[in-house]
DNA sequence: TTCTTATTTAGAATTATTCCAAGTATTGAC
DNA sequence: GTCAATACTTGGAATAATTCTAAATAAGAA
């Protein structure tokens, strides 16, 4: 990975944990590992599968406490597109994520303006955590699957 | 229901339908005046709950299928929250969806500013059709279940 | 080191969604 | 209006996704 752009990693994962009550495990950052090798968008099925080809022993269940904690602790975000299986992403820049309907593929997109994230009009009590901007569309062939249709629906 | 804003509905409903190749059916119109009914935000279980309260022989496989045959002839959308079931919205004004991580209830919340929806820097293959604008927070007890609490995690 | 308690594990259980095959209803052509 | 073609509906089975459980283990604090 290019280094202009520095993952939590090591310690700094360990005290993202911590900030939040949560232990640091061998389990935990290793499915971390595993999600920031590959900058793309797997699902739990998907991050258990890559866990298990160095860490044969995990399990699906400890997968879905160690996303969840990972999640919980600001270090990747969960992407939910359609009615399938929740996606995880670790990609921590601000963006938004692109799921193209013929091919189910989820690209990350980046925003363009300022501001860059819309402002939304929300009674005073409400706290506003995290913002989630997902697109619908088509991506024609930008993923190698799909390739350029001459009909559209 | 006030009538400042009227949803489609009869014959409006039978050609939206019609312009993607899909038929009017007395259930697709039920669980579209199901969904019109009560502006929350279902999952297709729920759905399927009200819908045979009117209509008892219906059968889940139809709501699904009906679900979708709305969602794709764009007066439904569909609300992807998190790892639970997909909820779905009649409402189809331009607005957000603010989720409380608390009580899990999903609030529609209007977008300020100009441009509302944010720009994106997308390949120029990419076309896209919906944008999904989805925020995480607490609601600290605008819903009556959650309640205002004193500490916070 | 010891204690406390969160975490891990495998597998069962539950929930959400899709698939299937047979019957039914809608649409378009005549 | 009738007929044919085919999309839709149905109930139930099948699959997929996620959560739960109870016992064993490991992390962190003292």
């Amino acid at each position: 990975m290019a280094t202009d752009r520095l993952p939590v990693s090591g310690n700094s994962l360990n005290q993202r944990l911590a900030e939040k009550g949560l232990r640091f495990t061998s389990q935990r950052r290793h499915v971390y590992e595993v999600l920031i090798g590959q900058r793309d968008h797997p699902s739990a099925e998907e991050v258990f599968m890559r866990a298990k080809q160095s860490k044969p022993e995990i399990s699906m269940a400890t997968v879905y406490n160690s996303l969840d904690a990972l999640v919980k602790c600001g270090v990747v975000r969960q992407v939910n597109v359609d009615r399938g299986a929740t996606l995880y992403c670790s990609n921590m820049n601000e963006h938004a994520h692109f799921c193209c309907d013929d091919c189910g593929k989820v690209f990350d997109v980046n925003l363009k303006n300022s501001p860059r994230v819309p402002e939304v009009d929300v009674p005073g009590e409400f706290e506003v955590r995290t913002i989630d901007i997902a697109l619908h569309g088509r991506c024609n062939g930008t993923c190698e699957n799909c390739g350029r249709r001459e009909t559209h629906a």
